[in-house]
DNA sequence: TTATTGACACCTT
DNA sequence: TAAGGTGCCAATA
């Protein structure tokens, strides 16, 4: 049950593709999901390091990223998105132009 | 078992 | 675009 659901989510992530984003709604509701936001975020919380999944591809419904601004983890979300290609303008991302399969 | 918390989303103003 | 309030589910204390 919650292990297929988080290895749909893994897999939904890792599908993700290059330059593109997507947002925790988007990610629980492909899924098979919807409305299981929260506990995207919490898997995406234990995901080790060893995965290679784009987790930092993951953002919020208003483009942002669920970080503190300046926080280390921000920061690196932010320049891998950037060297992807992804355009942010005030700390957020042009949905209308990023999110996946919008 | 109830209350609290969380890398949230959605709707309304 | 921003801000406030509401709803959702699961893990934790």
């Amino acid at each position: 049950m919650q292990d297929d659901f988080e290895l749909r989510v893994h897999t939904i992530i890792g599908a993700i593709p290059f330059g593109r984003v997507a947002t925790y709604g988007q990610i629980a509701k492909l899924a098979g999901q919807a409305n299981y936001a929260r506990k995207v975020g919490y898997i995406l919380k234990s995901l080790p390091k060893e995965s290679n999944l784009p987790w930092y591809r993951v953002i919020n419904s208003q483009g942002k990223i669920s970080f503190p601004a300046q926080t280390s983890k921000f920061i690196e979300q932010k320049e891998r998105l950037e060297s992807e290609g992804v355009i942010f303008l005030s700390n957020r991302v042009r949905l209308k132009e990023f999110q996946w399969l919008d």
